[in-house]
DNA sequence: GAATGTCGATAACCTGCGTTATGAATATCT
DNA sequence: AGATATTCATAACGCAGGTTATCGACATTC
């Protein structure tokens, strides 16, 4: 999984707006692979901005702990993502980040960041791209969060997790791995364990989702995007036309 | 208000990483203001990407209608932000925005960005940086949104708005103007307006908001600050000191 | 200045979700 | 294999906040 996979840079590619010297820019964020255990973190809260990571393999999550005792989880991270971009433009971090499982990531640093700005303004426009990307799902999140009800909130959640891992490989039979505990899907979802627990009774009563333990099955995908009305055809929509006069 | 006032631009300026063509290219943003009237649409979730804007005069909102006849309204814009870069990369906009207020704005076109990002690379890491910021503001209403209760949401709200009102001057005597309707809040927060208004009532009885109509004052922002445990000194931040290397 | 509409305060009632608790199933460790 | 810790399901109970309704204070229109 590399960034040139990403929709964005497919894009770009598709309409020649990189060059050869653009690609090996970018394939430059990505050669320092390092292998990570589940669990573990890659950065705290309020820790100096030095690093982005490239997610090759495995899950990550960011968080914020916060001072009632209880954690908010912002972002889940699959494979392909760029983690950190967040923090471009801030001398701390923001949230936390750590592995749901073992997996690999590349870091890179913010003078790659920088030189690639200076060097490339497609990839500036890529890369800026991928990020509004990002906070167009975090957005999404963030109108479940204060508008819809907890069924609504997990089919949605897991809507969104079923076309990122489409797009990326990882669904089979409509059916994917998910390494998250119940009591992180509340984290993310602002819902407590147990509620997430009988939400998850609800809908599998409803025939919606299956879950038994780490996989999760979504018998009928298309049934459960009309229940949560998912606007996210944008996650695989390519560049603006705009774009492409762009290189 | 204009951009070159804004904390990031001052910030890259005091740097001297702004050359006098990066300052023209950035007025250049802001020649076509535009008077606007209260309530007035800049456009409507799905329209086509065409312009962004930078916001001179008056407040505006931006928000999604949704299925179940509720609205969500994402973000506040006050003088000096920009608004629309959550649409940049893609080809229909994810939300709409309105005016609060009358105000002035002053649009610019997606070509003009791209100018920008290839005749710049100190600005286009400048207005990432902004776009980056805006984003942080969600980030934390998010955070809100999931783990906290209504008079936590609300504080914090307020409190966000004095930090954001004083930076650019608009705080008097700890009071402000904020012309939302209760009914508005409500759809910022995730809440009703009647619980908005019991809300209201509680800080009052507490003595940490009064609100006259569309004048509220904070008696003691520090005690209010301490209640939502604002973790927003980032609004304030100068850009890293990476940033001053690159020019 | 009457008529109409918008906004906010307060009350009464109800429900979705948090909290606490218990037990079963599974994973991890030794 | 036995011991311990996690994870999940389900139940009982309570409360924060949604819903509906009513009333007064201002604004706006003619």
């Amino acid at each position: 999984m590399t960034l040139l996979d990403s929709v964005v840079m497919q894009g770009l590619a598709r309409h020649a707006a990189l060059t050869a010297e653009d690609k090996a820019l970018l394939l430059g964020l990505e050669l320092n692979p390092r292998r990570m255990s589940a669990g573990e973190v890659l950065w705290q809260e309020s820790a100096d901005v030095d690093l982005f990571c490239v997610v090759k393999e495995g899950w990550a999550y960011s968080y914020r702990n916060l001072g009632n005792g209880s954690m908010q989880i912002l972002k889940v991270y699959l494979p392909g993502d760029i983690i950190g971009m967040r923090d471009f433009g801030f001398s701390r971090r923001l949230a936390g980040v750590a592995m749901i499982n073992a997996g690999v990531v590349s870091p890179f640093t913010h003078q790659q960041l920088f030189e690639i700005f200076s060097r490339s303004p497609a990839l500036a426009a890529g890369i800026m791209a991928m990020a509004v990307r990002q906070q167009a799902l975090l957005t999404e999140r963030l109108v479940y969060l204060g508008r819809y009800a907890a069924h609504e909130r997990l089919a949605h959640f897991l809507y969104e997790l079923y076309l990122r891992l489409k797009r990326i490989g990882a669904v089979e039979e409509n059916g994917f791995h998910v390494p998250l505990s119940q009591e992180q899907i509340g984290d993310a979802l602002g819902l407590s364990a147990v509620h997430v627990s009988r939400t998850f009774s609800m809908l599998r009563d409803e025939g919606l989702v299956i879950r038994d333990r780490q996989r999760t099955v979504l018998p009928d995908p298309d049934a459960l995007a009309q229940l949560v009305e998912f606007s996210g055809t944008y996650i695989d929509e390519a560049l603006p036309s705009v774009f492409q006069s762009f290189a």
